[in-house]
DNA sequence: TTGACATTCTACAAAGCGTAGAATATACTT
DNA sequence: AAGTATATTCTACGCTTTGTAGAATGTCAA
């Protein structure tokens, strides 16, 4: 099986063309301990890359003004928090992606989707049977 | 319920950031058509919006150096080609952008995946059912 | 006041896209 | 062959996003 296309500029990016990299290094670091000031950030990031504090706080500050992290005043600095939780955050893109994925070939998009899930996560097959049965009820109860 | 998050790039583009607006519009014409000289590109686009010839014709080589079209010799002018169809080509970016967000958190994606089949297009729900189960068989199988 | 650290400002480079004029090539017409 | 029209290619600029980081400014304690 050969690679899909390589066309995407999102290649390069993560969380589908939200996040430049340094952008998602930052927000790792942020979900995975909940809050840090830059410094702290700029510590655990600074080993896998070469990179100057200001670099990191500049990029924060660009997070900031996106809505994806709260800036708030704590004892002598500031301290960023994700504005919410990665899984949040998945689950928002996710919804973003697959709705317009969905509106550009809704039939095509199913049976793609399909064959990724059994790709990447055969298991997920199940549960995926099951939130469909689920979600038909739902529907038909009028919800 | 709120829109989701509006952080994507993506916002401004269409198929998933693989395409610009003129781009697209340029790729639908040539979709909808099967082939065209670049002027004849041009004439379909100017009335939608206020365009030099040239810039058709920048956007239309960057297109070819993308792969995305095929530049032919035709009798008094190059003629160009979508180099997959507009199904085709839907289907790989569902495939692609479905990986990855699958690798972010294959069980969110699921879920969300479910709710928004439900949402755009209700009656994809049945087919869904039927590829898993198709699926299933297959992978049982050891295909 | 002088550091030391925190925060903000300002700026540059690269890439991708929209934009299009200038330059060049090719061919048709007289 | 010269001239004109059309086709094709080149070159270039502006805007946006991201990575990059130094300069400037603010703050607080010794």
């Amino acid at each position: 099986m050969g690679k899909t296309l390589s066309i995407f500029k999102t290649d390069k990016r993560d969380f589908e063309g939200v996040l430049g990299s340094l952008e998602k290094d930052i927000m790792e670091v942020l979900w995975d301990k909940g809050e840090f000031s830059g410094r702290e950030v700029f510590e655990q990031i600074k080993d896998s890359r070469d990179i100057a504090l200001t670099t990191v706080l500049t990029v924060i500050e660009r997070l900031v003004k996106k809505g994806l992290v709260k800036k708030e005043k704590g004892d002598s600095t500031y301290i960023y928090k994700p504005a919410s939780s990665k899984e949040e955050f998945s689950k928002n893109i996710s919804r973003d992606v697959f709705k317009r994925v969905m509106q550009m070939s809704s039939s095509d998009a199913v049976a793609s989707f399909v064959d990724i899930v059994a790709n990447v996560d055969p298991k997920e097959l199940d549960r995926l049977s099951r939130l469909i049965e689920a979600k038909k009820k739902e529907l038909h109860k009028g919800a």
